[in-house]
This record gives C-alpha cells, sequence and structure tokens, in this order.
RNA sequence: GCCCAGGUAGCUCAGUUGGUAGAGCAGCGGACUGAAAAUCCGCGUGUCGGUGGUUCAAUUCCGCCCCUGGGCA
C-alpha cells in the first residue's frame, strides 16, 4: 500500500530564519495551504512590523490566520487554536496540505498535545481582575493568589506578573485553581505531522535580525505604527507588545533618533529569537533541525 | 614636535591609599497550558594599551614606547 503524503507540515523557528519563504516554496509544490502560527501575525495593522508575508505571496498560495483580527482584539492561544482547527478542516476537506509555518512554540505545543478545557474568562472577570492586579505589586498579588489557590502560588514565582494574573482569572472564574485544570491533558489537533525546526547559525541570524530591522523602518513601519496609535488601543494588549511598537512610539515622539529606534528593535528582536530558540531546543527536543 | 586628557568586559564607564577588578547596556543559559514578539529566573564573558623598572606582590608607583581626543606650534 502507498504510503499516503503527510497532511500536515509544522515549520518552527526563530524569527528572521526564513521560515515563510519555506512554507511557500512548499505549499506551491505539494499545492498546500500555509497556516500561521505566530502570535502577532495575525493582527491586522501590522504587517510590515510582523514581517507578515506579502500581499503578492498571500495572493500565489493560500494563506490563513494572517492579519485576520483588529490590533484592537485581545487574541490568544485558545482562540488562535480554535481557528487553527477550522483551518486544518478545510485543508482537509480541500485535500491539500496544512502547512503550518510561526516562530511562536506555545501554539505548536497547543497544536500538538492539546490545552486542558478550561472555560473561556468572562470579560468583565477579566477586567476585574487585571484592574486589582494594576493597584498592586507581584509579590502582592502572589500573596493573595497563595489565599485562594496555594498550589498555583507554589507553582509560580512571586515576581511573574503574568502567571499570576492568569491564575487568579481561571480561579475567580471558575472556582477551581488552574492547576486542577491542568490536571487533565489536552487532546492534540495533529499527531502526525512532518516536524521541521529551523536553526540558524546564531551570527547569521543576528546579521538578518540587523538588516530586518533597519529594513522595516524604511519599508513603512513607522506610518503602520503611528495608523496603530491613532486607534488608541490600551498599552497591555497585545498587539502593543509587538516588538517594535513601543521604539516607533518613542521615534515618532521625538525621544530617540531613528538609529537608536533601530539598533533597540534589533536588540529586542535577537532577545526574543534567543527565547524562541530556548524552547525549540528544550520543548521540541525531538524535532528534527534543519541548518536555515 | 611640545603640552594636556584618556586607553579597564562587545559598548559606555566606575574602581583599586599596591594583594590580578565591577555597574548599566549588549550577550549567553534556563522556565513556560488561553497576554507567549508575553512573563519570569540565572550567568561577568577581562593579557586593566605595550614594554622595562621598583616591590614579597604592579592593573595601580616610575621610565620609555604605541594609540585616541583636545590645545599650542
Amino acid at each position: 500500500m502507498r504510503e499516503p503524503e503527510t497532511a500536515v507540515v509544522l515549520i518552527a523557528g526563530p524569527t528572521a530564519s526564513g521560515k515563510s519563504r519555506l512554507a511557500l516554496e512548499l505549499a506551491a509544490e505539494r499545492g498546500g495551504i500555509v497556516v500561521n502560527a505566530d502570535s502577532m501575525q495575525v493582527y491586522r495593522e501590522l504587517r510590515v512590523l510582523t514581517a507578515r508575508p506579502s500581499l503578492e505571496d498571500e495572493a500565489g498560495v493560500p494563506h490563513r490566520l494572517y492579519g485576520h483580527v483588529s490590533a484592537a482584539t485581545r487574541h490568544s492561544t485558545g482562540a488562535w487554536l480554535a481557528e487553527a482547527r477550522t483551518a486544518l478542516d478545510e485543508a482537509r476537506r480541500a485535500g491539500r496540505p496544512a502547512i503550518f509555518v510561526g516562530g511562536t512554540g506555545l501554539y505548536f505545543k497547543a497544536l500538538t498535545e492539546g490545552l486542558s478545557a478550561i472555560p473561556p474568562i468572562p470579560p468583565d472577570v477579566r477586567e476585574s481582575v487585571r484592574v486589582w492586579a494594576g493597584a498592586r505589586d507581584a509579590p502582592a498579588l502572589h500573596a493573595a493568589l497563595a489565599a485562594v489557590a496555594p498550589a498555583d502560588a507554589a507553582a509560580i514565582r512571586p515576581s511573574d506578573r503574568a502567571r499570576i494574573v492568569r491564575a487568579m482569572e481561571v480561579f475567580r472564574a471558575t472556582g477551581r485553581p488552574l492547576g486542577e485544570w491542568h490536571k487533565a491533558a489536552g487532546v492534540p489537533l495533529v499527531s502526525v505531522a512532518e516536524r521541521i525546526v529551523l536553526d540558524p547559525d546564531r551570527d547569521l541570524l543576528h546579521r538578518r535580525i540587523a538588516e530586518r530591522a533597519a529594513r522595516m523602518l524604511d519599508e513603512g513601519a513607522v506610518e503602520e505604527v503611528r495608523a496603530l496609535a491613532a486607534l488608541a488601543i490600551p498599552p497591555d494588549m497585545p498587539a502593543m507588545k509587538a516588538i517594535g511598537v513601543r521604539e516607533i512610539l518613542d521615534l515618532l515622539g521625538g525621544r530617540i533618533a531613528k538609529a537608536e529606534a533601530v539598533e533597540r528593535i534589533a536588540a529586542a528582536t535577537r532577545q526574543y529569537a534567543r527565547r524562541q530558540l530556548t524552547w525549540f531546543r528544550n520543548q521540541m527536543a525531538g524535532w528534527p533541525r534543519r541548518a536555515a
């Protein structure tokens, strides 16, 4: 019996490693659909800053989950996973390979291992927890969490605001500690797949990052951030955390010069790439590497 | 050519009344279940410009040389 061609390809790699190009080539070759697995490329307003595929690329090969939500939206891993399921179903119905490509390690983990079945947090709970958290320092938040969910508090460092807030939201919304929910494993959406981790030489990666940071500012990133600023989105929204937003806001505000903005963006990007590589190295240790 | 000032980590600099040195940034390693381009933890990586001298001991004191910046010619 003939071995069926793998219906799912997963391409992970650090920023600026050339994953999108590889995905595009594979998709063209195999008639596949490219599906985004990057937490920032989902935001419509940030094409240049997040190095999203160009309009020409998108015109030649079907792309899904790129720029499909507003930057004013709070997207999430769970929301992405639901959309990924839809994209996967579409590819299966069409008999085309789904080619997931991106740099967000957690999204690949969600895809291949599933998420625990935690209900969505109602917006009013989320809002009230954030207001509560905004007025306190991290150790105080941690102490408050310890009072209601000691096991969660023990598993989270007192300095780790984001995780403390998440655990508190889950507890207030569901009445159960986050750790209890995590005891039930999730259901993988993808189990059989061709897996690729791009692993470029570090010096080469740093050079590409520097080039790209400079190029972005010359190719519309400044205008993009200006338009984003006009939307007056709260600074704690995910899209506002994209690398380059703060730096370009500083540039627009006259607080730093262009060269300084480029260097800061490049530095933040190098740090991000290092975190990605740490994830791939340790959380996706079994995945085949490919020099890029 | 002479006179100043300076040469210490990848960068900007502190410091050592002589006992081989430390901050910020950069860098590196690690954690990771719905903000993940997030959030958090850890790690100084160094011929103290070179070379002689004094000294038990020199990055530190002295001589000479080299380099950089400024001034005088």
